[in-house]
DNA sequence: CGCAAATTTGAACGTAGTCAACAAGTGTGG
DNA sequence: CCACACTTGTTGACTACGTTCAAATTTGCG
């Protein structure tokens, strides 16, 4: 199967129509496979459009006059990218690939096709948009509120969470600059604060794995709330 | 007239049909006056429902383990409030009052049937949540890597902006205790991050209201990317 | 006018950044 | 298959931005 479609997604929330099934087969077009550091938009440049990443790992940042750099998300498999490409015709942020990645993309025209024709999926993602505002928000308070220590804690949990692993045992994928660049620090920070974490027994390292030694106290020092995945939805609109 | 609806929002991006107007006008219920400091959503408890802020300023924020506070987003007339409640049964955020404000409600069912009968409104709102998240993640790369004279100077310029006003003149409504709980800060550096920017002659402090003397050098310190207002809507359904 | 909230200022402190050097991986081509 | 180059990770010494604490002053209200 070529990995995680939107239509998955979907099916998690509602149970889907046969002809919602169809249109949301239909929506995802062009497949294509790309390798580790390739970017499907860039920051300030004609938006390459919206697009499902089905396997694999990538983010979004930007880029500050001074060069430095400010990861805003990482995307997981079912992931929407570039919804904000929709509304602006130069991207806002830059998306690249951090393993070899698959993704489909989406024509603008067929999503508002979809808002006409199955107004229960236009709703769900309407309000899976917000599951990503909620996320962002977190993010937010982490940054202006916690310290070095909580901030690396919360990344370390959130990949947990997001790659949908049991075990407590993970190859996190990222190097330790790009922790730094998502958690608003510098990569020596980031080291020194992974080390603290294993020497408080939290945590624990081995080529490229991290695993968690204790994880309800790693919650409380990262200061993590973990989002429920149950959604209230029974306000959408009847299936077609 | 009673302070600015989602309809007159609306108005601003798309011509609206006669029956698109209605359903907005039905949209709103309970027109309902709050004095500065009610909330009308608490963290953790259940939801209040979506509301549109008709007059005012509003703002949400949560609160951490320790206390201390991260102001998430100010609300100004015409936004909605409150999305999150949607598919979150408890609030996620607290959102009050900081000054005598004028809210309308909206049924969760009420706007299931919008997406149902008005996709174009539907896709309307799906489009504003991306200005929403863009504006969100501007934020995040603000608090993450930009100093506290930039934060305090963004601050200045997104509320000049989204006040509408012309004059360079304009009265913040806001504490310093308020903008350091937005930007990530203590009020005490708020404090000589405002008295730097007018030492600087970048701005003029009096009374509660700032006066932007040189709104061009501002930008540049402060990080600042002024938005297109322009949206591209391009891809939306046929109105009803 | 009187009180509480908000602002202002100074001094000392601490978290995270900077700079630099070295070690350990990782991948590539000879 | 190894040698070399480059990226990534690690550590130490020093610096600095922003915090903390405390006290004085101003402002806005009732």
């Amino acid at each position: 199967m070529p990995g995680k479609s939107f239509a998955d997604v979907a099916a998690g929330y509602i149970d889907l129509t046969d002809s919602e099934r169809a249109a949301l087969t239909r929506l995802e077009e062009r497949r294509r496979v790309l390798r580790r550091g390739t970017s499907i938009q860039r920051e300030n440049e004609a938006g390459s459009g919206l697009h499902v990443l089905r396997r694999g790992l990538m983010m979004s940042y930007v880029l500050l006059q001074d060069g430095s750099r400010q990861i805003l998300r990482f995307m997981f498999p079912g992931d929407l990218i570039g919804t904000a490409t929709l509304i602006y015709d130069d991207a806002t942020e830059t998306t690249v690939a951090l393993s070899e990645v698959v993704v489909c993309s989406i024509d603008r025209g067929a999503l508002g096709a979809m808002f006409e024709e199955h107004p229960r999926l236009a709703a769900l993602v309407f309000a899976l948009s917000q599951v990503e505002r909620v996320a962002l928000t977190d993010r937010l308070a982490a940054l202006g509120r916690t310290s070095a220590k909580a901030r690396v804690g919360a990344l370390l949990l959130e990949f947990r969470d997001r790659l949908g692993v049991e075990r407590p045992s993970f190859s996190l994928g990222l190097t330790q600059e790009e922790i730094a660049d998502a958690t608003g620090l510098t990569a020596v920070h980031v080291n020194r604060m992974l080390r603290q974490l294993e020497e408080e027994a939290l945590i624990e390292r081995a080529s490229g794995r991290v695993t968690m030694l204790d994880e309800r106290a790693l919650v409380r020092v990262a200061n993590y709330v973990r989002r429920d995945t149950r959604l209230n939805l029974a306000w959408l609109p009847k299936p077609r």
